[in-house]
DNA sequence: GATAATCGTTAACCTAGGTTAAAAAAATGA
DNA sequence: TCATTTTTTTAACCTAGGTTAACGATTATC
């Protein structure tokens, strides 16, 4: 059994209207969650309230805040950009099972090491990549992205402006 | 038994000379490291061959390229600042280990998950930070930092050049 | 279908940080 | 210790992206 059948089988099912918030930065928060449909959003808010996008999430992904699964707040909010359903399941759950059962922590390992990947890759772009090399990229990895999610959010994720990223488009022509 | 013991007890143990390298970008290198002794960094270059800081490593951290350990190449080079003496043992041990020992497969689950809070620590860092607010951070979270690594690395960890961190440094005095 | 809200574009102006180069300061090595 | 290399600072100039604001184009809402 690995992640994906223990939280269809044993996850809770919960609906979330557009524009409402699974969790916000400061909740306390331990589930991990599974999109079964809809698009979200994870991301931070300043003193300011200016927001910065950490990630989008479509069906089949899933996501926790790392932080409060061990312990603390959480680090980000979570927003329903359309009408979503998620199927949640308590880190102690998670971990009861793995302690319990060696193939389900060994697809733990594999999920977390995948995790570990996507954040690499992230850290490697902010770090490495100009803003117009981050759109570019996005937009080969996710071509239709623009059809989901709006230009104000594709900007706040590269860690721009909106009006920056028009610039670049623009440029781009 | 847990990672560290793990790694203690079977790891190879492998000296480098300042100034060498444990592995380069675009290597086959499927080893998990241990610092035992010394100072490192983790670093990309781009096709000008410029330099960009992942992060700094010393004694009791340890690290590895998740993407070689997932059947790639490492996407960035491990560098000695200093003298170093690491223990490495393959990702094949580790999983073997593992897969064979519930313990362990939940002290690697405890690995991964304080691995993937540092990495949502940093990805905020880039994202939502302005380079002197990281700096100030970096400051805070180690005071020390400057008298173990110079300040053109500190420059390009924080994702700025050594001349913009000099400004920096000026304007805050 | 009308009204309001949100989104995307453009312009003008500003600031943080990049680039290059040169000089001062510090570390390293024979 | 003296010479060489590396680091750090400073200056001048440039560019990417931030800010504010206005205007049209979409999209929601009633």
């Amino acid at each position: 059994m690995n992640f994906n059948e223990l939280v269809k089988q044993f996850g809770t099912r919960q609906s979330y209207k557009k524009k409402s918030y699974v969790f916000s930065q400061g909740d306390e928060n331990n589930y991990i969650y599974f999109v079964l449909e809809g698009v979200l959003k994870a991301c931070y808010y300043d003193e300011g309230g200016k927001e910065y996008i950490k990630s989008f999430l479509f069906s089949g992904d899933n996501i926790a805040s790392s932080q409060a699964l061990s312990g603390g707040l959480c680090s980000f909010s979570l927003y329903c950009l359309k009408e979503t359903t998620l199927l949640k399941l308590s880190y102690q759950q998670v971990r009861q099972a793995a302690d319990n059962n060696l193939e389900f922590a060994s697809s733990i390992i594999d999920l977390l090491m995948s995790f570990a990947m996507k954040k690499e890759q992230r850290e490697f772009e902010l770090l490495c990549l100009s803003a117009e090399q981050r759109y570019k990229q996005l937009l080969t990895k996710s071509p239709d992205i623009s059809q989901q999610i709006t230009q104000n959010d594709i900007a706040r994720y590269l860690g721009i402006t909106p009006v920056a990223l028009s610039r670049i488009k623009h440029k781009r022509r």
